[in-house]
RNA sequence: GCGCGCGUAGCUCAGCGGUAGAGCACUACCUUGACAUGGUAGGGGUCACAGGUUCGAUCCCUGUCGCGCGCACCA
């Protein structure tokens, strides 16, 4: 039995359990042995995370391709997991470390501090896990993998040191990404450009031997200190002269050349600029270009370093050193403020603009980005990205929609190395050791690492490790074939690989994909995915990005409390629309739960009419038009759904599935079924029982994918009675209806639909109490009238008749409507306006008129008839020839209005 | 600067070369025997603007305006 109210919370977990319980989710399961496998390797959540729109929306539409699969009959493996998230996760249990006043990472050393790491992931790391099954996901959780997984570290180590011995991965010493509050080096992709209100400074270099100044215009003052030319271009007339001299660096007292260099743009600022090559990633390049010394005059905490800094003393003299040393250990921007002040103290600031530009910044701490000098290892991203590339390009994977393979070309075309060390310690070790002299051997073990050593040497050498991580992206790039088991060759590595489909935010082509490519590529020989679906991003529903900050996040799980997982999948389904961002209004959400609610009543309406299965009940011996027609539009409804979830198009599914089973089924099947499930006859009551229950199971199994908990306690309620249940709803199979499609059962229950509305519409038009039954007259005989006679009770509670009956022309004085041609009098005189009712048909008139004019302008146009496809001009004619007839109909009308009058 | 995308009903969005659709909101009516988380009927759109291609353009092309995003640059 059925409860009267559909409470979503209640059954939820109970069936989320039962699925688990049944090992629904299970890949290769038995039975399914010889089917073709279905493969999705799930964008592992970074373990510290919780859930938001964003995963809901990945993951369910995941689920919605899973679910549809599994009952499609294929052996769906969905691997979960999560990834290690290395300095998110650090920073979280360090932030733990300190509120507990416990003490700290450094005062703890490596090894107690990644206990606790590990302490905190064994508590807190499943909560993502089990938001996700709150969703519905239906992962094979039994497989569910971590990046810090025994076996995903070993894959890591591999392909570390294979890459390392292809020349692939290098140790290398340039400017990086450095964060100062993180004390790690990032990616270029960890980088954000923030617009920032800052200043050019205009300072005055004086020039050596004379009383001129050269002016050089910065952003960041504070790293003149390390300085070592000033640059103009080679054409700037301006400046001619000035090349080859060197000027007397203010405050430092330094002697650095004025350099011709293309890089200076005579258009920005005063067309000469301050090279600081140790600071700044183009003057980097300036300085190679010109045997530039490379002064750093930070520490890793980006403070002065200046007194003991041999780089910044050499040079260094003149009257107002002392004063800028005692600037040492002062913070940048406490520096910047006081390099400023001494350079206006001593009249070298020539003007201060105000300036707005990027600046770029860590994306986890938020502080300002210093490129700094260090040595990091590096991967070959350009080599590593030429299969890619061709991949893309030959069709090996398809972007899905289409024109992101443009924004993966564009980066992979112009990609630069990716530094994938970090200074952490929660993260996958470098395999790396260096003997004394630096020499470095990489391997995949200590004691492969002596052995080599040894060999180098001659003779066993003390070893020490690189302290240094990996970037989680590189563990996460071997996320497709690690999590299957690679190295070792498993059955699912050789079953499950190439995955189907790899369904992600568009955030994360360059991060994720890409490197995927990369690695599988490279390590597989074959891509990772057939399929990249690339969805939108989720916003709220003014169209601004979601975020703490702003405090415009939605939480899908309160949603899911509010409204019933079923209902959010719903929404999100409905709105993915491909290469369109969601703007996500909670009305909608709320719309889909009463979608839910309908579904659920339809079901009572079942039950209370004794609508039971029927053991092999077979659409096609249905013999009641009206089941014929149900059977005909489900086929229709069926085919679109699935179609579209092939193809992706997860809004049109849904559209379809929504307007099937509302406006079809419910609005007017379970209407119109009421007479024949109440009525006496046997025989067409027992098939409308069936079919109704029939239909029913198909609707159940057609929304299973995107509202998995309804249907599947509607499956199990369902399966109390009748014939029992072979499996769960969730592997039970994907419906297909074929041969059923009637062109003549709608025709008949067209004509029913449209009689019925077009008596409601004149009944509201007249103002007719809806309590009211008023008469019908149909002046119609032979199948109409049959029609009529079939329909006759339905006809009279739905559209509020007192009776139907049939004449030659219309009484007198009544209103006249036009049913697919033919004319339904509703016999009113005295009731009705009779100046209302005319003016109702002139308005009509006016109607078809236009119709036909419009009609008529077409059909004038000669290069219209020449040049349009018969099927149009036809179709086109044929609504001329409507027109005209509806309009002759409802001229009659009004000449029998005024009969009446 | 380069690239991608968007401007369709009050709002959130579909559609896309042959007479504009949905949900929500709105108006009126309805406790009819699955459902008021419901039913019925209705109002509401020069499909941003200007050119072009076409027999025909909301849909294709070009440009303009407005908005968003990504990348790069930034002295």
């Amino acid at each position: 039995m059925l409860e009267k109210t559909y409470q979503p919370a209640e059954i939820e977990s109970r069936i989320y359990r039962a699925w688990e319980e049944t090992g629904a989710f299970d890949c290769g399961r038995p039975e399914r042995a010889s089917a073709a496998p279905y493969s999705i390797v799930i964008p592992p959540p970074n373990v510290t995370g919780s859930l938001h729109m964003g995963h809901a929306l990945n993951n369910t539409l995941q689920d919605i391709l899973a679910r549809f699969e599994r009952m499609r009959g294929r052996d769906v493996l969905w691997q979960p997991g999560t990834d290690h998230a290395g300095i998110a996760t650090q920073m979280v249990v360090e932030r733990q470390l300190m509120e507990r006043q416990q003490p700290g990472r450094r005062e703890m050393g490596r090894e107690k501090f990644l206990e606790r790491v590990w302490e905190w992931k064994a508590e807190s790391g499943g909560t993502i896990v089990n938001q996700l099954k709150r969703l519905g996901a239906s992962c094979d959780w039994r497989r569910e993998r971590f990046t810090m997984d025994e076996g995903l570290s070993r894959a890591v180590l591999k392909v570390f040191v294979e890459l390392y011995r292809a020349g692939l991965i290098y140790k290398d010493k340039r400017l990086v990404n450095w964060d100062p509050k993180l004390l790690t080096a990032i990616s270029d992709l960890e980088v954000q450009q923030i617009e920032v209100k800052g200043n050019l400074w205009h300072i005055k270099y004086p020039i050596e031997g004379s009383d001129e100044f050269i002016v050089v215009a910065t952003t960041r003052p504070e790293t003149m200190l390390g300085d070592t030319a000033v640059a103009v271009h080679p054409d700037d007339e301006r400046y001619k002269g000035l090349v080859g001299k060197n000027v007397i660096l203010p405050l430092v007292g330094r002697r650095i050349p004025i350099v011709a260099d293309e890089y200076s743009d005579p258009e920005k600022g005063s067309g000469a600029v301050k090279i600081t090559p140790a600071h700044d990633f183009n003057d980097f390049e300036v300085g190679k270009r010109h045997d530039l010394p490379l002064i750093n005059i930070f520490t890793i905490e980006a403070k002065l370093s200046l007194k003991n800094n041999e780089d910044f003393m050499k040079g260094a003299g003149g009257a107002d050193l002392e004063e800028v040393l005692a600037l040492d250990g002062a913070d940048r921007f406490k520096a910047r403020k006081a390099i400023i002040e001494m350079l206006e103290a001593r009249e070298l600031m020539v003007k201060i603009e105000p300036n707005v530009h990027m600046v770029p910044h860590g994306d986890r701490s938020n502080v300002v980005i210093e490129p700094y000098l260090t040595d990091q290892w590096y991967v070959d991203a350009k080599t590593m990205a030429r299969e890619p590339l061709r991949a893309v390009r030959d069709g090996r994977t398809t972007f899905i929609p289409k024109n992101w393979e443009k924004t993966y070309f564009d980066w992979l075309e112009n990609i630069q190395p990716w530094c994938i060390s970090r200074q952490l310690w929660w993260g996958h070790q470098i395999p790396a050791w260096y003997g004394p002299d630096g020499e470095v051997f990489v391997a995949l073990s200590e004691s492969e690492a002596k052995a080599e050593a040894n060999k180098h040497y001659g003779k066993d050498e003390p070893l020490t490790r690189d302290e240094d991580v990996l970037d989680t992206w590189f563990s996460s790039a071997l996320w497709p074939f690690s999590t299957l088991g690679w190295p070792d060759e498993t059955p699912e590595l050789k079953r499950f690989y190439p995955t189907t489909v790899l369904v992600t935010g568009f955030d994360i082509i360059f991060f994720w994909v890409a490197r995927m490519m990369m690695m599988g590529l490279h390590f597989m020989k074959e891509v990772p995915f057939k399929d990249v679906y690339i969805h939108a991003l989720v916003r709220d529903e003014k169209g601004a990005k979601m975020s703490k900050s702003k405090g415009n996040v939605m939480d899908p799980l309160e949603l899911i409390d509010q409204y019933g997982a079923d209902a959010l999948r719903f929404t999100l389904a409905a709105m993915a629309a491909q290469g369109r961002d969601i703007k996500l209004a909670t009305s909608r959400v709320e719309g889909y739960r009463n979608f839910a609610t309908k579904i659920w009543n339809a079901a009572r309406f079942a039950e209370m009419n004794g609508a039971k299965r029927v053991a092999g009940f077979d659409p096609k011996s249905a013999k009641e038009t009206l089941n014929k027609w149900i059977l005909s539009e489900a086929e229709k409804a069926i085919r679109e759904v699935t179609e579209a979830i092939e193809a992706y198009k997860f809004n049109e599914a849904a559209g379809a599935a929504y307007r099937f089973v509302w406006s079809i089924f419910c609005d007017w099947y379970v209407e119109l079924s009421k007479p024949l499930l109440t009525g006496a006859n046997g025989a067409a009551k027992a098939e409308t029982q069936a079919t109704a229950a029939f239909v029913l199971d198909e609707i159940i199994k057609l929304l299973h994918p995107f509202m998995p908990f309804i249907t599947e306690e509607l499956w199990q309620v369902k399966g109390e009675e009748g014939a029992p249940r072979g499996s769960m709803l969730a592997l039970a199979q994907w419906p297909k209806l074929s041969g059923l499609e009637n062109a003549n059962a709608e025709s008949e229950i067209g004509w029913v639909v449209d009689l019925i509305t077009a008596v409601r519409s004149v009944r509201m038009e007249m103002n007719i109490a809806g309590g009211t039954q008023i008469p019908l007259q149909l002046i119609a005989g032979g199948e109409t009238k049959a029609r009529a006679e079939r329909w006759m009770e339905a006809l009279k509670r739905l559209a509020r008749l007192s009776e139907i009956t049939f004449a030659e022309t219309p009484p007198k004085g009544s209103v006249q409507l036009l049913v697919r041609g033919e004319v339904a009098a509703l016999p009113l005189a005295g009731v009705v306006d009779l100046d209302a009712e005319r003016s109702r048909l002139e308005k009509e008139i006016a109607k078809c008129d236009a119709d036909i004019q419009r009609v008529d302008k077409k059909l004038e146009n000669k290069d219209f008839v020449a040049r349009a496809p018969e099927e149009i001009l036809e179709l086109e004619k044929e609504r001329r020839r409507d027109a005209e007839e509806r309009k002759g109909k409802i001229l009659e009308a009004l000449e029998r209005l005024k009969g009446a009058a």
